[in-house]
DNA sequence: TCATTACGATACTATACGTTCCGTTATCAA
DNA sequence: TTGATAACGGAACGTATAGTATCGTAATGA
């Protein structure tokens, strides 16, 4: 998920395709007997962080990328060096977030209920969750995008697939449930509650939607 | 979810809370004694159908107020004129849109699938329903946004509440079944799956989703 | 006929993305 | 040590677009 090198096409977004040299620390991307200054590590890391601090402070229709070199300390040109647009910096310093933490404490419904707290928790402190959707409205017009954001999303329901998958061999539910839909039985509600309604979501709501959801997976008994 | 008119502050959203004068056909919105040629009741629906039809075509971030002027045959400002900013122009012409139809056949589970059906289709065709996450995604900092899109929300919400309030009165779920809950239990995954997840939807998933979510909400026989 | 207000058109201001150039600096190779 | 190379921060630039202001014109009521 990080680039360093595309061709200057000019093409919106086009510039995606590039390939993805892998990075070592220090390291510079072009050919291999190439010299020159190395890129600089703190550069890097420093636009990461002042990418999201901006993204908590300002939300991401009002971050500018002038406002990312100013915080981050580099000229601009080196943001347009490391990315090829302001989107994918975006993608990039967003999905670098976890975002909440995995509970195994061996337990279906206490592992989803407190992974969800943990998530709801970090999302009513920053509003940085509200990110993923201002993104993810662009999909439909820019596959680019769109699959930049795959491993993202991926990332954040791969936990949820996890915990049902350790569920499911301790036997908490059938051998037949799709485990992709009971993800997304669980984590729909949640997402659709703190995105497409009003307001912040209590951590006290967790309880019963996530018994609701159970309530047609988890084995009788 | 009409403005005639504003105070001119200039303040970014601050105009929403301006008087929202009841409309009437090609009337115009001062005081009661106020002279003056009318506001054309062909431009504004000319407006609202420029917008929807943008939106189809470039999607929301590539919409351009110089371009739905165009598109509409129209002034910028007599769009400005009507609405204070872009933003309320696209959140009144994509509430406006019914998105899909209420399927009343005297049983739950069809009801859900059918009336999913209907949205899906339409949001496959047009893509127009990722404006909303487009849109939701800047409410953590725009709180008049939020404002705005409530009713939107809402509205969209509301068909599958009155579906489940129909069951409930057939005796099909449980009198303590919350209603709320229960419908953001279909609409959740539904809506993560095309939002958050790649691609398109097939209809085809809408049946597995609309059966787990009902297996633990439904009554037994 | 006159005051008033909306009309389309156009010029304008301000902001922000993305590019290009500058002199400087860090690294490698000869 | 010296030279080639490429990244550095900074700043100027071109382009696009939101929103404002102003033009002469058209529609309505008094």
């Amino acid at each position: 998920m990080i680039w360093e090198a595309w061709p200057a096409d000019g093409t919106l977004m086009g510039e995606l395709q590039m390939a993805q040299a892998e990075r070592v620390k220090g390291g510079r991307g072009g050919a291999p007997g190439s010299t020159g200054r190395p890129r600089s590590e703190e550069a890097h890391q420093a636009i990461l962080d002042a990418t999201l601090d901006l993204l908590v402070e300002v939300g991401f229709s009002s971050l500018t990328v002038e406002g990312v070199a100013q915080r981050a300390g580099v000229g601009k040109a080196t943001i347009y060096r490391r990315w090829p647009s302001k989107l994918p910096l975006v993608v990039e310093a967003f999905g670098r977030l976890p975002g909440f933490e995995e509970v195994d404490s061996g337990r279906l419904e206490t592992d989803l209920k407190e992974t969800l707290k943990t998530y709801l928790a970090n999302f009513n402190a920053t509003s940085l969750g509200a990110v993923f959707p201002s993104l993810a409205g662009e999909r439909a017009h820019n596959p680019e995008l769109s699959k930049l954001l795959e491993p993202v999303a991926r990332g954040r329901r791969e936990p949820f697939v996890r915990i049902f998958e350790r569920a499911r061999e301790r036997g908490e539910i059938s051998e037949d449930v799709d485990i992709d839909l009971a993800a997304d039985l669980v984590v729909g509600p949640i997402s659709v509650m703190l995105f497409f309604r009003g307001g912040t979501l209590s951590p006290k709501m967790v309880g019963p939607i996530v018994d609701l959801a159970l309530s047609g997976i988890l084995k009788k008994g």
